[in-house]
DNA sequence: ACCTGAACACCGTTCAAGT
DNA sequence: ACCTGAACACCGTTCAAGT
């Protein structure tokens, strides 16, 4: 940072915005792990205490930084059947959520009744009954969707964080592979139908797009069974 | 602790199964978010470095933590179609998570290379082989279930930790519902017929052992349906 | 060789003292 | 009335000094 731009970045009054602001470049740049309030006062150039009069802890800068990002998704398109309104602002929801990986993970680990995540799911609702659907089925469509409606699905393993670590010896690779060939025959014919499919031996093998869009898809497809069907939880209950 | 039981715990020799178990009681007990290499120590009666001696660092002392609960599912039901022997496994799963509901947060905070996990998935994964499933069908499917296999989703709204809250006064609640008629009318819309649904007022209305096993038989069914068609994932991405 | 107290480099947040 | 330095009560982990 020059001088000059220090100085102007001093002048301009903290408010909640660029704090919110700077704690989403800084999780973007440094990762999740990384954004504490004294590393969020310091890159502001401003005194820890400074960032309380603005948001009452760190919760609440969380908080406000998930509403950053859920204030970027796009709203739902208009003049769309349920099915592909729902499809296509999820899959904005997840362009919007790739970009900022650690959404995820703050998203999950707090329970999120912060007015843009209700105001998105209130939408998000919205959708399925003008499409239609009954409370009824809405209500249990929406618990099985879950976190899908962001646009993510807790992974088994999550191969972003292997990415950045060391490349592994050709020795060590051999050796990992007759321990996965001996213990865990199952993953690896599975990991190599995926390896072989995507044409390369040393690439991560998962289209994540398309696992992504395979899930949400078989979802969709029972929904619209059931709505079609005229499915309601009474019936389902007095079936078992 | 009486004197004895102290003397007792103190003469047994400190191993990785003690710290492990140690650890599971105090996250039981108190939470995951009181969990510190400090505090098991204090509980153990050791000096905090004492642990370093079993578990390298926290990482491996939650890998470790998730070992045991993993350990505690039940291995898969022998002679059963793979649906039914799928489906009761990861009600097992369920049962056994439930009982320790900081597992979910750890296995969604990390890459769980672990034996204990691999040999989970590794099992899990021959139940649809066995079944007759495709490897690539079979790989798709895993997918999908995601986190699902092990008996939680990530739900929008986590009410355990609301329950724990102080009550609120009717006076709030009823502005909280005008509130929510005019801001979230959807949300509102659907939390009401769900209440309804379970005849009181006050409970937290959804019934989620009804919302997991009405999700996971969606994705189940549609597995099924793609077996039986003989699904390949080269035709679905020749048909896009 | 083994063990561990003290220290290091952090946290989020409180609070009283200074302007 | 406003602002903030110092302090509090923690972290995980290193390391050197002690036995």
């Amino acid at each position: 940072m020059t001088q000059q731009v220090e100085e102007a970045t001093r002048r301009t009054p903290l408010n909640r915005d660029r704090v919110l602001s700077a704690a989403v470049v800084l999780a973007d740049e440094a990762g999740i792990e990384s954004l504490s309030m004294r590393r969020l006062a310091q890159e502001l150039g401003v005194v820890p205490m400074a960032l309380y009069k603005h948001v009452a802890n760190k919760e609440e800068l969380l908080d406000g930084m998930v509403g950053v990002i859920v204030g970027e998704i796009d709203p739902p398109v208009s003049g769309a059947d349920w099915r592909n309104a729902v499809r296509l602002r999820i899959l904005s929801a997840r362009r919007s959520l790739l970009r900022h990986p650690w959404v995820r993970q703050v998203l999950e680990s707090r329970t999120n009744r912060t007015p843009a995540v209700l105001g998105y799911v209130d939408s998000f609702i919205g959708m399925f009954l003008a499409g239609g659907f009954s409370v009824d089925l809405t209500h249990h469509v929406m618990h099985a969707l879950g976190s899908r409606m962001w646009g993510f699905t807790q992974e088994l393993f999550d191969d972003s964080a292997n990415a950045a670590s060391a490349p592994v010896t050709a020795e060590t690779q051999a050796a990992m592979f007759q321990e996965m060939a001996t213990r865990y025959p199952n993953i690896l014919e599975v990991a190599m139908a995926a390896k072989h499919d995507d044409g390369s031996v040393v690439g991560q093998g998962c289209d994540d797009q398309f696992e992504f869009e395979f899930a949400l898809d078989l979802l969709l497809d029972g929904f619209g069974r059931f709505h079609d069907q005229g499915w309601t939880s009474k019936r389902a209950k007095l079936a078992k």
